[in-house]
DNA sequence: GGCGCTAATGTAACGCCGTTACATAGCCTC
DNA sequence: GAGGCTATGTAACGGCGTTACATTAGCGCC
């Protein structure tokens, strides 16, 4: 769309600026993605930024666009219809996963659920393997994606400080006859175990 | 814990900053809690926030700690447990939900699961009257958990702007021959019912 | 060449933010 | 009254996003 620049000494552009700024997210932090410090990173002045992306929430507008265009393959394993969908949702999660930064940035963008297209048309696919078509698996689909998506927003969110979330064991005055209990509620969430068990749960749901 | 101070001409003290600021974002939004603007609210200096509780991050701790002890009280109706699991956490979801401010707020400061420990004592009753106990109360406890958490998280933010983070009817090449598949999808997310259906599968998984 | 036109960059500032060094005022105890 | 502690106020620092404005570089054109 965009031509690469008329003039030969352009030492910056519309696609340099948003590389730049990803990796400077992705190095860092979501908060390293000042305007200066991208601007001093470029080794140009503020301004050049403005004229190039417009202002902050449209550069992150096309961080965002970029990074979910590098997303878009999907490749599926498995011989059974459950076994395909759930290593698609596991596939999409490790994925997520790996760009932390992304969901970050999607999340402040409203674009989290966006994204999912492309795991969207190969659930489908699936889903009309067993025959499930229409509404029903729109819902479907709907209660998968929201799981994936949700569950990797929190564990990010949570291991995000270093304050490791945990609760107070001494908080449980009703159920201090359960010590098994206490001690597995006091422990750190095992995100990885309560993913597959709800995911597990859905395809129950879905699949009957 | 903090007695009412001494001396007899405060015009601020370690509550009143901390409802007013709590106020501020109620009415207005996490953004508008400025230490400035807060200290205008109170009619006095910057500083004196400063003097009395130390910095913007012990503030926001401070609000959510004051906001989750007015959420310590559980009610639980329904005759079958079942029921009464169903309505604990549609309680709390509701019950998050008006409050998004503190779901904010509880995000930034890493407390989102932390604030559950009243419905984990709960839970935890009504588990054990199904015979539930254990690491297997623990595994059900935290899905449940999770689930609640997650769903008004990314409601929140999904509805937090302006842009619907509708999808893009156009872009499911492999299922066009699905029309009611991709009207569903096109429509607005109901995490209502996608919440609904969810807990359920979860409480199938976990009741049997 | 000189000219104007547009694209791109740079300078400097505005108003906001969180935070703090420092001075000042009120009140209590001696 | 003299210190001492509590509490408030003044003024500044550095950083943020953004913008008004000046400046430069390259282009076609006469």
């Amino acid at each position: 769309m965009s031509q690469p620049a008329k003039s030969a000494r352009d030492a910056i552009s519309h696609e340099v600026v948003v590389e730049t700024a990803i990796r400077l997210v992705e190095e860092n932090d979501l908060d390293a993605l000042t305007m200066r410090r991208l601007s001093a990173e470029l080794g140009t002045a503020v301004t050049s930024i403005y004229w190039h992306v417009g202002n902050r929430h449209a550069l992150v507008d096309l961080m965002v666009d970029k990074l979910l265009a590098d997303m878009r393959d999907v490749t599926v394993g498995g011989r059974t219809p459950r076994a395909r969908i759930t290593s698609l949702c596991k596939q999409w999660r490790d994925r997520l996963w790996d760009h932390p930064h992304l969901i970050a940035l999607a999340h402040e963008r409203n674009k989290t659920l966006a994204m999912f297209q492309p795991m969207q048309a190969a659930l489908a696919r699936e889903l009309h393997a067993v025959g499930l078509r229409g509404k029903a698996a729109a819902v479907a689909i709907r209660g998968l994606q929201l799981h994936v998506v949700s569950s990797v927003v929190i564990e990010r969110t949570a291991q995000r400080g270093p304050t490791t979330d945990a609760t107070d064991p001494t908080a449980w005055p009703a159920i201090t006859d359960d010590p098994e209990l206490i001690a597995a509620l006091s422990a750190q969430v095992d995100y990885r175990a309560a993913f597959d068990l709800t995911l597990e749960a859905l395809l129950d749901r879905f699949l009957g």
